[in-house]
DNA sequence: GTCTATAGAACGATAGAC
DNA sequence: GTCTATCGTTCTATAGAC
């Protein structure tokens, strides 16, 4: 591993920002966003609370830099997979077939974002700073699908961002549920309402 | 008003808690779960605490207890609409046409719910016990689309109860989004999405 | 007189202030 | 880290229905 006095500043800093980034995800995954305390993801990240607020102005925008960081890895992710030219219900098929490791990833991922909302829901300002992130969230998925049609050549059967929206609702729905009652979610649920939904 | 002396115990015990739950909605509704506490919602109800505790197990039971309520009370009103011979997308018509009263009782009960399902993750029976309510409704939903199927002498697109936990977790998604982002769903996204799902 | 719904005090845990 | 306030829960006493 290079030594850090041969990095730049910018690089060093860049560093700690992942570092953080990282810790953050696990400490707020077992904690929850409540429970995990600025300095607990710190030191998980072998800095002091000092080091966080140089990086993020406080706890929300921690978050929120998580929040950023999980929609453009999961877009791509998305997007790769519709260009494949795998048919369209595969993609959900993926998401019920992926190993119980992923799975508890989402478990984590959906309570954090959960917890979140309700959060958010208390101060106007991390509303709307989450409103944008769904918004983007939207438009990326509706670009995505926009891609997807045009490569099997058909039109989508509601407008574009509807159909956007849509999707969000029912992931983050079927994830709520399973978070409750995983046996609610199995047997191809998802991806045949997805199939209906999209083709 | 009758006096209470005339009222047998059976009566006055039912009336007890007839206010309570009353009680319980509303100051749930305003302070959510966590916020509100047992001696809030006695003093509500004109009563103490030992009433509370007369009448349910404990603070989860008292919520469970207004979920119970919430639930037949949805059933049947999902059923008819149904059954009045109406087309399957005028239930999400309804929905969002409806006043900005009955938008905010959704609200208040969204957020509630979301919060009591974050609550319910942490306790194994909480969980298991919110996790029968969630079948219960799938069932119910289920049963209410099999009835409007065989009336217009359709077959479903999908098995009744996929398509009854698809609903479900739409309904949630979409007022999840909603509380964050109410313009994300106005436009008839959820009504086009539904009669997609349905027809 | 017996029984039970409810009031209200007491307790233990927990979170927030300092 | 300590102290305090708050809250869920338990326990006991009592008033009123039977």
């Amino acid at each position: 591993m290079e030594r850090k006095r041969r990095l730049t500043r910018e690089e060093a800093k860049a560093e700690t920002r992942r570092a953080l980034l990282d810790a953050a995800a696990e400490v707020f995954a077992e904690h929850g966003f409540h429970g995990a305390s600025i300095d607990t993801v710190a030191e998980a990240a072998g800095y002091t609370k000092g080091a966080v607020y140089s990086q993020f102005s406080n706890k929300d925008d921690l978050y929120l830099a998580l929040l950023d960081e999980h929609l453009s890895a999961e877009g791509p992710q998305a997007i790769a997979q519709l260009e494949s030219g795998a048919p369209i219900e595969s993609f959900a098929g993926e998401i019920e077939a992926s190993l119980p490791e992923e799975l508890e990833k989402m478990r984590d991922w959906g309570r954090l974002t959960y917890e979140f909302i309700l959060h958010a829901l208390r101060s106007e300002t991390v509303r709307s700073r989450l409103a944008e992130r769904f918004v983007r969230a939207r438009d990326e998925y509706a670009a995505c699908l926009e891609k997807r049609y045009t490569a099997i050549g058909k039109a989508p059967p509601i407008e574009l961002s509807k159909l956007a929206t849509a999707l969000m609702a029912l992931e983050n729905g079927m994830s709520m549920i399973g978070l409750v009652n995983p046996e609610l979610i199995t047997g191809g649920v998802y991806s045949e309402t997805l199939e209906r939904l999209l083709d």
